[in-house]
DNA sequence: CTGAAAGCGCTTACAG
DNA sequence: CTGAAAGCGCTTACAG
């Protein structure tokens, strides 16, 4: 009941058309070898019969799937999703299908994940969850011969394609804006260490402070996790500790919120009393009532990019990994 | 240099153990035909090789993918990709792979992403962007005798599984929530009426709402957009035009944002003057310095249970199409 | 412009 | 317990 019948293949539509199904594939895929009239038959019979190519039989005739990977550590996550949706205008636009997997934290389950697009799955990936020390796993799979991109965070000297922002500006950037109010007690509420673009944004807070001959109030314990309970408490203990503070500048736009949460907490007025600034310029960082001031990642343009740098080299371009650097937008808000 | 060597094959593991094919075959896939040692000869050397076997060629032979499909309208949503985290634990723990699609709004694409993995990609579907009115597309898929699933949303009678909750019932237990509080001019601000789950939750703010002998006072205009800016403009449009509302019911946590954004702007205290409610139970809801009153949606539970009732379906199971009704949590906020 | 044939890398009855 | 062989559904030189 729940199926319809078998699925017809190429020889059923040959046969019905009365051609070689060696017609009927040169007919599918517009190459000449075929009368236009012969193939306006062949094309209408295939339609008629509900035809749908096996992708595992072309896949395993032309050794590729037109198919592109790309791997994220948490499919829940927008700043990441983002990317996916840049990833699949531009796929598209080049005639590949895009698949997304959610492989979920740890780099036992990246390699895992990342094994069974390289069964043939996938003619190339694209790599989002990269932490500082994944060197392992990178270079695991290119011994296994896939093409692969680096989206946005990247492990450190891994000879593959990156394409990203410039964090360290963005932070620099981000920081000066709020120094230039003349704000002096500085925090920092940077994200983990263990990646890139965290360690970077830091990197560019301090620079700023330093121009201005400052240093953050904190330092040195800066770095810390970004997930809601974890931030939250971060948030409250740097306001408790440090009453005096006159701007936190977070490493992500959730930590800004768990500040500008705990300030109207603890009543001080933002940004009367407290900037805040976030980093991403993610979705709920711009609906709340009140907007965090950002620096905003185009994320999209990232997927992108990315998707052009992988079928590059899915076509075999070898020559040396490129960095592709994106603009970032200062976005001001209502918390600076 | 990008690449790697050549992919080893199963004939060259085979080569390289001095046994046949065969032998490596039984040996990776774990059947019997192999001695314990030889067996563990061929593991080692498949491991040296770093031999991976061609999904193409496995998928082709046996005519399974062990892969399934989950299509998501929009992959930027969490309430749908909440479900993909469901569904790709469930599906690891039967030995299945979860590729995502962003499909985009419209039945074209739904149909053309469908499409590419009923070519053998995938062997069933995990469909979410269902619109009341999908049927034509429905049933071109399932002509095509490919398993399916319905997540959440559904198309009205359409033969197909489905997994979801009661939303009129959750509908009428929040507004009954509401109720008891003992307001009385109440306004429903509801999702598009073209989804299933949009219409039911109204359903079930008026069937409470005629229990208490009321009806909603912006009757019959409760349908409408759900994007930031569009609910926005909803959300203020009905401040300014009854003045006197003492509860909104919205048909989804991002209204109900807009409409507690929009009480702010023009002074209402919230739930003093106005109590809101939201739906879904998603992240931002509960964040923000006011927790949103929702009823809450076991999404990544109706993924795994997707899974679940689409796996029977691969294995050949056709007995009649089963609803899979999940419960819901209500869950009282700061807004009510 | 068309048809017959080989082969992509596996799995799985089938003989030994 | 092991090996030789057929075949999954395509694509693509190669002859006609």
């Amino acid at each position: 009941v729940a199926t319809g019948g078998k699925r017809p293949k190429l020889s059923d539509v040959a046969r019905a058309a009365g051609v070689s199904a060696a017609a009927v594939s040169y007919a599918l895929s517009g190459e000449p070898g075929v009368g236009p009239d012969v193939r306006a038959r062949i094309l209408t019979i295939a339609k008629e019969l509900g035809y749908q190519p096996s992708r595992m039989a072309r896949g395993l005739r032309t050794g590729r799937s037109r198919t592109i990977g790309l791997l994220l550590a948490d499919i829940t996550n927008p700043f990441y999703t983002d990317m996916a949706v840049g990833a699949v205008e531009a796929a598209e636009a080049a005639g590949y299908e895009v698949v997304v997997s959610h492989v979920g934290l740890g780099p036992e389950r990246l390699t895992a994940a990342a094994l069974t697009h390289i069964g043939g799955l996938t003619d190339g990936l694209l790599l989002t969850s990269l932490r500082s020390d994944d060197e392992a796993v990178v270079e695991e799979l290119r011994q296994a011969g896939i093409p692969l991109i680096q989206l946005y965070r990247r492990v450190a000297g891994a000879p593959i394609d990156w394409v990203g922002i410039d964090d360290e500006q963005g932070g620099y950037d981000i920081a000066a804006h709020v120094l230039s109010t003349g704000r002096t007690k500085v925090a920092i509420l940077g994200g983990l260490a263990g990646y890139s673009a965290s360690a970077a944004r830091v990197t560019g807070f301090r620079q700023a402070l330093a121009t201005s001959g400052l240093h953050a109030i904190n330092e040195p314990d800066v770095h810390g996790g970004i997930d809601m309970d974890v931030a939250s408490a971060r948030a409250m203990d740097l306001l408790l500790a440090y009453p005096d503070v006159e701007a936190v500048l977070c490493g992500g736009d959730l930590i800004a919120l768990s500040v500008l949460v705990a300030c109207q907490q603890l009543g001080r007025s933002v940004p009367g009393d407290v900037a805040i600034t976030g980093f991403n310029g993610e979705l709920f960082a711009t609906i709340g009532p009140m907007r965090i001031s950002t620096v905003s990642v185009p994320r999209q343009l990232i997927g992108a990019v990315g998707v052009q740098l992988l079928l590059r080299r899915v076509d075999g371009d070898d020559s040396p990994p490129v960095d592709q650097t994106l603009p970032y937008l200062l976005r001001p808000g209502d918390t600076s």
